[in-house]
DNA sequence: GATTTGCATGAAGAG
DNA sequence: TCTTCATGCAAATCA
């Protein structure tokens, strides 16, 4: 092949003849794209990680950036599209050879026909299947079982050979996938349903749907994927994207004309359909800009189904009145700059709200997550200037113009809509707006949508609450991109966990990608999970709404809220299940091997504080024997069988049998387990028992508040003496402002600020004040420890100490062969060298012998103390009793109940 | 002293 | 590199 092409570079033009360039132009960059399997595209070959995407090569983008180059979804290293590296960018025909860009665009539209070739082939390397253009010919619909989706990654390659390739990639596993097979199975080989555009509404955001105009800047074959640019855009707004939206049927699975798509029609309109240009012998107008192909390809990417105009999407149609789809943005000034983040998403159920009757048609316009700015009392709500500029009157002076603004309840709000000048352009202000947010009583986080109301144009907002607003924390990211807290949710083997990391990967990338999300959609048509189809995130887990659950929503939320604005707006339910989800990954956390802690003994507590960051390591169980001897447990990759390490040894989160260096006997998987399936059954099974029942405490809690600032919240009021200041509950909220620290009293934050300020800048984080600070945290967690011990005192003698261990009646109240099972770090009460083997010694007394082996002194959960620590000031002091920090110890009674789940812990850390 | 206003600043995203 | 926009901040205004 390599050999063919080399000989036939040269262009094909025989007016031109352009040689292809040459070693020293970059050839070797070059032939790095040369086309690898019967012209099916050009294979993109990373370098790094030598993964070849052919699919990459077809984007729009390259050509429109005229860079050849791109990222590998992988590892980030760039990518190399051979047809536009070097001076001479060629195209490859089907006849062989290839015919050299500056012909295509010299030669104009007559110069070579739109060429295709009837073969479907399936890529032999990773089994994508490459579907060519004539399969996509009016009557000849693409036989889905053609679409086949790869094995590995389920990636579905739709590749028309000549320059027509239509290209959905890296649908997620299991999610979009098995809606296309679904779907395959329920309506024949022909049809691809609405659910499809579930797959494409969030692939469009989360992947980069990639729809091939290679040649279509400038070659002649682009007419075969130009759609009707001379097109008034505003007669049809459903075609009026052209390019970009012809791929957007196709990929959203929405015909322009109808409420259902077929697969069939859908990938055949934008270049082989009876009704595009193409195949109505219309010349394309206009040739498009780089800048339109970006834009129409950013379109492409994310163009969510149109609504109120043209309804080519009706979810009230289609007996999903609530879906949350995002929105279209309507027809506007500069619309197309729009970008996705505000495209409003509402349900046809709020619609008909605002609506009221149905002779009005409402027209969302966009949406805009409210920043603490915007919520805040200053009454400005900052609109997108693209939004602005688009939707709302056009104003010259910075003064701006009244506006009236209807909401859902038909009341109407005065605002007064300015600018202000800011760098040589505007920033366009709402003002007025605290009274409508009050009455809303929207916070930073809600979403605010404008639309207008047709015929009229008057112009109504809607809200919706951020019940759901998680910023998840890059660590827990990286634990479900591993599988390690959704392995079960994801796959349930190894490789397709590997597959998912994989598409996870470029599921992760493509987030910084120009598409942005919309993930909602993919979640609001997410199939049930009764069906069968596997939902690849908590969503079930998180028991909200589906697409406010969704990995895809948090990633959206953390983008729309700010990603400026690292904050965490937590909902109890979720905050519940991202601590848990958290505790679970702080549990694999262990400090560096190579760090020294320095032990600080602060009021009789040992602490150690590490200078190096913890290390992730593999999940082990502690075992004690009667004796009181301690074992590790860790259970091997490979034969999972389980494997007693000592103590001190911290493995790392691949660890099999063979890396046992600790115990010879037991380095081979063949080797047989020490411990006898009994025994092992009752660990594991008592395991999960304690994993139940912390998160079954943590459900009881009920903690109104789980902001992580909380903590530095109640540090900073501490250090500015406002413990048992009410007013301290309001620092605890306004750290949802990004630039703030706890304490802020900027306006927004604290308000009103003037007079009381302290003298030390709340922000300061000298050495002097992050010392108070911290002393000051463990001042308060160690007095609840106290509380805690004390309780734990009085109600020993009244029940049992596992009883009160174990609410729900678990094996270890009732049995005295149950062992004491907590999870990793916890320790599990276990005689394994017992005569009476697997019995629990009911003598045995955790706090005892800790305390023997620590000289009385009393050890510190972590967990729990950073329990404590994260509630609320406010909270914390009212369950206390507490009115000031001069105040001792409050009444027990009213104190909360600490967890009780491990009485015997490693020594606190602190970093 | 409290609140509003107008602009400046800079981080992050887009191109 | 440019643009956007969330936020800071101080002057202006109000009570």
């Amino acid at each position: 092949m390599a050999a063919a092409a080399a000989a036939a570079k040269r262009c094909m033009n025989a007016a031109c003849g352009a040689p292809a360039p040459t070693a020293a132009a970059g050839a070797g960059e070059w032939r790095k794209g040369w086309p690898l399997r019967s012209g099916a595209g050009f294979a993109v070959l990373c370098d790094k990680c030598g993964l070849a995407y052919e699919q990459l090569v077809f984007c729009d983008i390259f050509h429109q950036k005229e860079s050849g180059w791109r990222d590998c979804s992988f590892c980030g290293k760039h990518l190399h599209c051979g047809c536009v590296a070097s001076k001479f960018s060629f195209d490859l025909l089907d006849s062989g050879g290839v015919q050299c860009m500056s012909c295509v665009k010299n030669s104009g539209a007559q110069s070579v026909p739109c060429q295709v070739s009837p073969k479907l082939f399936l890529s032999q390397s990773n089994q994508r299947l490459f579907g060519k253009s004539d399969e996509l010919l009016p009557g000849r619909p693409l036989e889905l079982p053609s679409l086949m989706l790869d094995s590995r990654n389920d990636d579905v390659a739709i590749i028309s050979k000549s320059h027509h390739p239509f290209m959905v990639k890296n649908i997620e596993p299991g999610q979009s996938s098995n809606v296309l097979r679904r779907k395959e199975i329920e309506n024949g080989a022909r049809q691809i349903k609405w659910e499809q555009s579930t797959l494409s509404i969030g692939d469009m955001g989360k992947l980069p749907f990639l729809i091939r105009s290679q040649s279509a800047l400038e070659s002649p074959q682009s007419q075969c994927t130009r759609r009707d640019d001379n097109r008034d855009p505003t007669a049809d707004s459903t075609t009026s994207e052209s390019i970009s939206e012809a791929g957007l049927s196709m990929s959203l699975g929405l015909a322009s004309n109808g409420n259902k798509m077929e697969a069939t029609s859908t990938m055949e309109r934008p270049m082989l359909s009876p009704t595009t240009p193409f195949s109505e012998g219309r010349e394309p107008a206009t040739t498009l800009s780089p800048f339109q192909h970006a834009q129409r390809a950013r379109h492409f990417l994310t163009r969510p189904p149109r609504v109120a105009e043209g309804a080519a999407f009706d979810p009230m149609k289609d007996g999903f009145p609530h879906l949350r789809v995002a929105r279209p943005p309507a027809e506007g000034r500069g619309r197309n700059q729009l970008l996705p983040r505000y495209w409003p998403r509402i349900t046809d159920q709020e619609l008909q709200q605002i609506s009221g009757d149905s002779n009005s048609t409402i027209v969302p316009l966009f949406e805009k997550v409210l920043s603490a700015s915007d919520a805040g009392r200053i009454g400005r709500l900052v609109l997108p200037k693209a939004c602005a500029e688009a939707y709302f009157p056009p104003i010259s002076q910075p003064e701006g113009r009244p506006l009236t603004i209807q909401d859902a309840k038909g009341k109407e709000w005065h605002f007064q809509f300015r600018f202000w000048p800011n760098n040589n352009s505007r920033m366009y202000v709402l003002e007025g707006v605290t009274p409508c947010i009050q009455s809303l009583q929207l916070q930073a986080g809600d979403t605010v949508t404008f639309s207008r109301i047709e015929p009229g144009g008057k112009l109504v907002m809607g809200f919706r609450k951020a019940t759901n607003t998680v910023n998840m924390p890059d660590s827990q990211i990286t634990a479900i991109a591993t599988g390690s807290l959704l392995g079960d949710t994801f796959f349930s083997n190894t490789n397709d966990n590997l597959a998912i990391v994989n598409g996870y990967s470029g599921f992760l990338q493509s987030m910084k990608g120009p598409a942005d999300l919309q993930p909602s959609s993919l979640y609001d048509h997410h199939p049930n999970p009764a069906d069968g189809d596997v939902s690849w995130l908590k969503t079930d887990r998180f028991g909200s709404r589906p697409d406010e659950g969704s990995l895809q929503y948090l990633q959206k939320r953390s983008r729309n809220i700010g990603s400026k604005s690292r904050r965490l707006l937590i909902d109890a339910e979720d905050a519940l299940e991202l601590k848990l989800s958290w505790e679970e990954a702080q549990e694999l956390l262990r400090p560096a091997p190579s760090a020294k802690p320095t032990v600080v003994m602060i009021e009789d507590y040992e602490f150690e504080e590490y200078d190096e960051p913890p290390v992730f390591a593999k999940r082990s169980i502690f075992t004690v024997r009667s004796t009181g001897e301690q074992d590790q447990w860790i259970q091997c990759d490979d034969c999972s069988k389980w494997r007693r390490l000592p103590l001190n040894v911290i493995v790392a989160s691949k660890w099999t049998c063979a890396d046992n260096t600790w115990d010879p006997k037991s380095c081979s998987c063949s080797v047989p387990e020490e411990l006898a399936p009994k025994e092992l059954q009752s660990i594991l099974q008592q395991y999960e028992d304690i994993r139940r029942r912390k998160s079954s405490f943590f459900l009881k809690q009920n903690i109104p508040e789980m902001d992580a600032s909380s903590l530095d919240a109640l540090a900073t009021a501490a250090v500015f003496g406002e413990v048992g200041n009410q007013g301290a509950a309001s620092v605890a909220t306004t750290t949802k402002h990004p630039r703030h620290r706890p304490g802020c009293t900027c306006i927004v934050c604290i308000q009103p600020p003037s007079g009381k300020g302290p003298k030390h800048n709340p922000s300061c984080t000298c050495n002097v004040c992050m010392t108070v600070r911290r002393r000051f945290k463990t001042l308060m967690m160690r007095k609840k420890q106290r509380q805690s011990e004390r309780e734990e005192a009085e109600a020993s003698k009244k029940i049992p100490w596992v009883g009160r261990d174990d609410p729900e009646g678990s094996n270890l109240s009732r049995s005295p062969q149950t062992v004491d099972i907590a999870r990793d770090g916890d320790v599990i009460m276990f005689d394994k060298l017992d005569t009476n083997k697997g019995h629990i010694d009911l003598n045995f007394h955790p706090g005892s012998r800790e305390e023997q082996q620590h000289g009385g002194q009393p050890r510190v959960s972590m967990i729990s103390l950073l329990e404590v620590a994260n509630r609320p000031l406010e909270s914390y002091m009212k369950q206390n009793g507490l009115v000031s920090l001069a105040v001792e110890q409050g009444n027990p009674s009213t104190a909360p109940v600490l967890p009780q789940l491990a009485p015997v812990e490693r020594r606190a850390t602190l970093r």
